[in-house]
RNA sequence: GGCGGCGUAGCCAAGCGGCUAAGGCAGGGGACUGCAAAUCCCUUAUUCGGCGGUUCGAAUCCGCCCGCCGCCUCCA
């Protein structure tokens, strides 16, 4: 496949370092607050890299960290009155909660940097052996006039830097562009350098280093990172190992908002947790892939509910059982459906860059021919084996596809618990058996229902079907049958 | 100032040198249905921010201009 790496700024073939096997690392969120839709496109975005890669065949070894020791979580911790470790565990937690919400597939390994501090602190020994490093009353830089490549993807010199201006003023650096790579700080982790803790970006190099090796084939993160935690990381990585750090930087762009980036600091974000409140975690997803990822994204309710809108299409058709109702017969039925195989188009879709727009646009082409045939049975009152056939490798093309996009199928066909329950009341009601499997209890109220109609009870039926329509379901009669199916 | 990106129908968005400019949302007309929902058929950009240039041929390449945004400080 292709992917545009940021290092090169050009679209490139993709090609491991090791044949068939993928190592990639991500750079997680520091755990201080709740994540926000910024976030949650990151995630999304190499979700789906994630699971295309592996559905290409590669074994993908996927880290990404927590960064969970930083000023700003202790910060939080001083103003909450809690430890700086209760405030990372409860956005870690709500952090996996979104996850889990939007459907993202867990990692390989998720570590923690507080987990990982010896190997950090056997990191930063070793840059200060090679001269890259050096100490300064418990506090240690990295000595970036050393690193002869500092600036190489961000595109920018040391002296174009410095013209920037707004670069802190420490005496205690040799050169204002050094960074911190250990942060003198009672209280927390010993060192030969005295208590302290880890520098923002030391955690990643040495988690990578850790679980994946000197050389990675792909590091990923919003486009935000590019300076200087991911310069910084390439400082740290290839001065320690004299080898290249990353085969592929892809980053994400970034969601707007009215225009202006989706921040903290311009408070325009929605958490994901609000917006999980209005749409449901496939349609967040659908939206954040409805752009190509390196696009920003502007985010409005108005957006949203187009993408609602759009989902409801591939979910009606995915859900709509009519033609399997329809009655089997073994005679022709005039037609012309032929089936067209659409997986080469939407795979060559995502081997361009990860170009999910346009394998949206694949999934909407199935979903028209789906429709196309159903509307057709029905228009008959009848299948053939012929058209079941082709039917049939519609839908499980269309179920392949949402699940390499890390569409929720399960969730989709998951009823609410609210609308379990007045089921159940429901049946109760109506006098019928309780059964464990929701389902079920549904059968047992269209059994019923239709004994009613073959008595000609229609009137007492049709307040039932009532009901049911009521409660959300699309209800299809058939000669025999009765089609239902949760729309929502 | 340095580096990078964006501008395609009412809205969202692919396309990045050549078949009739994908797809979705919204809208209009028709069909199906007791009604509704869902769905089907038809319909919605002679034109891609502007002006030049290269080319047999450009939304796609080059130049200039206009507008918007991001990074250069913590940030997905």
């Amino acid at each position: 496949m292709k992917l545009y790496n940021t290092l090169t700024q050009k679209k490139e073939e993709f090609k491991p370092l090791k044949e068939n096997q993928v190592k990639m690392y991500v750079c997680g969120p520091t755990v201080y607050d709740h994540a926000h839709l910024g976030h949650a496109r990151s995630a999304i975005t190499f979700d789906v890299l994630y699971r295309f890669l592996e559905f290409l065949g590669y074994k993908v070894t996927y880290v990404r960290n927590y960064t969970d020791i930083d000023d700003k979580i202790i910060k939080k911790a001083k103003e909450e009155g809690i430890s700086y470790k209760e405030v990372a565990e409860k956005y870690i937690k709500s952090y996996e909660e979104d996850m889990k919400a939007l459907n993202v597939k867990k990692p390989t390994y998720t570590p923690k940097v507080t987990d990982h501090i010896k190997d950090i602190i056997d990191f930063v020994k070793a840059l200060i052996e090679k001269g890259y490093a050096y100490e300064v009353d418990g506090d240690v830089y990295f000595r970036v006039s050393k690193f002869k490549d500092y600036g190489k993807l961000s595109k920018r010199s040391l002296e174009d830097m410095l013209k920037g201006a707004r670069v802190e003023i420490n005496e205690k650096k040799e050169n204002p562009l050094d960074f911190a790579l250990w942060k003198k700080d009672k209280g927390f982790f010993p060192s030969p350098w005295g208590e302290g803790r880890p520098g923002w970006h030391i955690e990643c190099s040495t988690l990578v280093r850790k679980y994946l090796g000197d050389t990675i084939d792909i590091h990923g993160g919003g486009l935000d990172l590019i300076f200087p935690h991911h310069e910084n990381e390439i400082a740290q990585s290839e001065a320690l190992t004299g080898k290249p750090f990353v085969l592929y930087w892809v980053h994400n762009g970034f969601v707007m908002v009215n225009k202006e980036k989706m921040s903290k600091s311009l408070k325009n974000f929605w958490t994901i947790k609000d917006a999980l409140k209005e749409y449901e975690g496939n349609v967040l997803r659908y939206f954040l892939i409805s752009v190509h990822y390196r696009t920003p994204i502007d985010f409005s309710k108005e957006n949203l509910n187009q993408a609602k809108q759009a989902f409801k299409k591939i979910k009606n058709v995915y859900l709509d059982k009519a033609f399997e109702f329809l009655p089997l017969t073994k005679k022709e039925i005039k037609n012309n459906f032929e089936y067209i195989d659409y997986k080469k188009e939407f795979i060559e879709a995502l081997k361009d860059d990860l170009n999910t727009p346009k394998a949206l646009s694949v999934i909407f082409k199935v979903v028209d021919k789906l429709n196309e045939i159903i509307s057709f049975g029905i228009s008959k009152r009848k299948r053939n084996e012929y058209l079941t056939n082709i039917y049939e490798k519609y839908k499980k093309d269309l179920k392949l596809f949402l699940e390499i996009l890390g569409f929720n199928l399960k969730e989709l066909e998951k009823l609410p618990s609210h609308i379990e329950k007045e089921i159940r009341n429901f049946a109760n009601l109506l006098g019928l058996e309780d059964k464990e499997d929701i389902s079920m209890v549904l059968e047992e109220i269209l059994n019923y229902r239709n004994r009613l109609r073959k008595e000609k009870k229609f009137e007492e039926a049709d307040k039932i079907r009532e009901k049911l329509e009521n409660l959300g379901f699309v209800i299809k009669d058939f000669p025999g049958k009765t089609l239902y199916y949760f729309k929502g």
